[in-house]
DNA sequence: CGTGCCGGGAG
DNA sequence: CTCCCGGCACG
């Protein structure tokens, strides 16, 4: 149940789709005149279990041990009012501006806290099988730096069967795009976060195979 | 095979 | 503009 928070309206709706909708068309200019705030007219509703649960603020943290329930928190009025953006640490969990955090008290949100392996993999795609098998020729690298990780370094001579092929190395690898190309930022986007079963509550931008801009890596 | 998302499509 | 999907790259 999303209910609206304006001034004067009470709409409880089922789906956030559906409340935003209302808000957008309803509250906010509806194309007219007015408004171009970010894509966020999440602000304006708030979710609601059962029961009334008004009352946009103080939302404490009672249970520190369990209370698996998600609460959507909102802010309304956007007018002329002077507001902080350094809550960060005050009694609200989370705060009024553009990004839209999912709220949730266990949430991570250590950027950054890995890179720091320098990696001395060489840039080629491990699974090519056009002929020849250019990978398995890992003692080929001119490696700088043999970095000792942790694991991950014996038994790893296959073939129980000795040598027997002939040299078949390949001069080059065919590509080296890492680097040109998006590696993949890590960071659970709203589809892991919420599910397939509920997508309605992804960020626009998930629901339409976009990039997300909830979770931006 | 699941996930993120670009490019393309419909209304 | 909002909404969605095919398909591909990446893990
Ligand atoms: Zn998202």
């Amino acid at each position: 149940m999303y209910k609206c928070l304006w001034p004067n309206c009470g709409k409880v709706l089922r789906s956030i789709v559906g409340i935003k909708r209302h808000i957008k068309t309803q509250h906010l200019g509806d194309g007219t005149d007015s408004d171009q705030r970010r894509r966020e007219e999440d602000f304006y509703y708030t979710e609601v279990q059962v029961k009334e649960e008004a009352a946009p603020e103080s939302a404490t943290s009672p249970t520190f041990g369990s209370s698996p329930i998600v609460i959507q928190q909102a802010l309304a009025k956007p007018e002329a009012l002077a507001l902080d953006q350094a809550t960060l640490e005050s009694h609200l969990p989370n705060s009024a501006l553009s990004q839209s955090a999912p709220s949730s008290f266990w949430h991570i949100q250590a950027d950054h806290a890995y890179q720091a392996l320098p990696s001395i993999q060489i840039p080629v795609s491990p699974h090519i099988f056009t002929s020849i098998s250019w990978a398995a020729a890992t003692s080929t690298i001119p490696s700088l730096s043999p970095v000792r990780s942790r694991s991950l370094s014996f038994s790893e001579h296959q073939q129980p069967t000795p040598m027997l092929k002939s040299h078949l190395i390949v001069a080059s690898p065919p590509r080296a795009p890492s680097g040109t190309r998006k590696v993949r930022g890590e960071a659970k986007k709203c589809r892991k976060v919420y599910g397939i079963e509920h997508r309605d509550q992804w960020c626009t931008a998930c629901r339409w195979k976009k990039a997300c801009q909830r979770f931006l890596d």
